[in-house]
DNA sequence: CCAATAAAGTTGCAAATGCAACCATTAAAT
DNA sequence: ATTTAATGGTTGCATTTGCAACTTTATTGG
């Protein structure tokens, strides 16, 4: 392999080892703060930023974790009262899911610890201008 | 939260869309393939790289996804006949883990596919000079 | 030397995941 | 209009995880 796909593969295995490491310190966070795993937060963050109610289906695009076995996730945040699901008026396969207060409450509690770890993977060793640059660099390799 | 801290919580994002986008991409093509998960790849690829056997926690150690039921995964390849574990003379708790050539061969065939996913993940959109800056900066985030 | 602690692995169990098959409803095609 | 295909979502099942408890062997401190 060349040069240029030899350090392809370095910068590779340092993403995945990055993004093991940055997400298992704020799995661990969250748990020692008795709070819920990440994607419940994931979902949680799309919903109350929808001003009105999502569909499964548009949550699963917004999301950032995995959108398989959504529907089973959702059940799980329903149990606890934290959103809603009503059937769709217009689309009778649909139902809308709405945020509850509840809902909106737990976000608001997981996000501290959620920032803590964003803080300390990123802005405390990059400086302003090397997280714009990061940042930018990212955006060109997503789809 | 300050200007510098929204672009680190954006780069977060992005960090972790990319991430789940490229090992989705690399599992799928693997699976269909017929070939295992990369999570083999990778206990395989260290054991190739050691000239001698591993202790488990050596591989937990190398290891970029979850150690985490390493000792179920090294049960699941000792099956396949990849490795052999063998009780190692000098510690009574350890047992040396050692690739065969049927792991070996299997780590090859592997290959390609993750190597065609790095390429595509990277190679494919950023110039090389692109893959060095991100590369290092993934080295300043990683403990 | 002996108890106490730590380290390396394993295992049981509950929860979560990945698939694929499956309903129900809607949209498209003939 | 009626069949066909596609979409949104759920469910069953096997596999995999995450944790904590546990076994066995090493190490350390009196």
């Amino acid at each position: 392999m060349s040069k240029a796909n030899e350090e392809a593969v370095a910068a590779w295995a340092r993403l995945i080892r990055l993004q093991k490491q940055a997400l298992d310190k704020v799995e661990k966070n969250l748990k020692k703060a008795g709070l819920p795993p990440l994607a419940w937060y994931d979902v949680l963050l799309e919903l109350d930023r929808a001003d009105s109610g999502l569909r499964q289906y548009e949550i699963g695009e917004r999301i950032l974790l995995n959108k398989h076995n959504l529907s089973r996730l959702l059940d799980r945040l329903e149990d606890k009262g934290h959103l809603q699901r009503k059937p769709c008026a217009e689309d009778g396969r649909v139902s809308e899911v709405r945020i509850t207060a509840n809902g909106r409450k737990l976000r608001k509690q997981m996000w501290p610890v959620y920032a803590a770890a964003i803080e300390e993977a990123f802005a405390s060793r990059l400086s302003a201008e090397e997280v714009r640059v990061f940042g930018r660099t990212l955006a060109k390799l997503l789809d």
